[in-house]
DNA sequence: CGCAACATGTCGGTATGCGACATGTCGTCG
DNA sequence: CGACGACATGTCGCATACCGACATGTTGCG
C-alpha cells in the first residue's frame, strides 16, 4: 500500500524559502531579497519569520547548512534537500489545483 | 494614489469555504460536502475549523446569512458578500503567481 | 428501536506569523 | 575619524488559526 505523503499546505514564508533555494543555495539574509524579487516586491520576509522558518526547515531536514568554500561573507548558506524538493513538488501540484479551482470563479477578465 | 487592498494570504479552509460558497449558497454542512468534492476529495475540514472559518467570515462581512424561503431544513444558509467576491479574485491572482513560480521547479514532467 | 447521516457548535492544545528588539560587521562618504 | 546604511543573524512574546475531541439534537429508514 502506498504511502501517502503528508500534505499539509506549506505556509507562503516556507514556500518562498523552499522556492528560493530550489533557484539556488543562498543564506538568510540573501533569501530575504532573493524572495522580494521572485515575488515581484509582493512578499517580505521579517526575521522573525526567516529564521522561525529556517529553524524548522532544518529540522525537518527539508534543508540543510553547507559550508561554500568561499571567501569571508556568504561562507555557510543553506541548501535544499531532496525531500524539501519533493515537498516543493507536492506543493506545486496543491496550488496548480488550487488555481485551476479560482479561475473560473473570477471571470472571464484577468489574464 | 491607488489604496492596494491588503492582501494576506487565505488559508486554505477559507478559501474553500468562498470557493464554495461563491458557487451557490449553502448552510455549513453543505459546505463540508461541497468542499470534498470540489477538491477532489483532499479537503474534509472538522467543524472545529468551519464554524471557526465561518464566525469570521461573518464579523469581516465576506459572507452573510441569508433566509432562503425554504421548507424546514435547509433554510438559514450562508452567502458570499462583494468583499468576500473581491477578496477571493485576489486571492485567485496570488495562487496564479505561486502556480506560475512554482511550475518551472518542478521539472518538465507533471501535467 | 436503533443507527447513520444531517446539522451546529465549543474548547483547548499546538503551531506559526511577525513586529520589535538586540547585536555586530563592512564599506564608504564627508 | 565618525557616522550611517546595508549586510547578517538572531530572540521574544503576542495574537491568531487550525483542528481533534467532545457535546447535542434531529430526521429518516430498515
Amino acid at each position: 500500500m502506498r504511502h501517502v505523503v503528508e500534505t499539509t499546505p506549506l505556509s507562503e514564508p516556507v514556500f518562498f524559502v523552499l522556492a528560493s533555494l530550489s533557484r539556488a543555495p543562498r543564506h538568510g539574509y540573501a533569501l530575504m531579497k532573493d524572495i522580494q524579487t521572485l515575488s515581484e516586491g509582493r512578499v517580505r520576509l521579517s526575521t522573525g519569520t526567516l529564521y522561525g522558518v529556517l529553524r524548522r526547515l532544518l529540522e525537518d531536514q527539508w534543508i540543510e547548512r553547507f559550508d561554500t568554500g568561499d571567501t569571508a561573507r556568504d561562507k555557510q548558506s543553506y541548501r535544499i534537500t531532496a525531500t524539501g524538493s519533493e515537498a516543493l513538488r507536492q506543493e506545486s501540484i496543491r496550488l496548480n489545483q488550487l488555481a485551476r479551482i479560482a479561475l473560473p470563479l473570477i471571470g472571464p477578465q484577468e489574464a
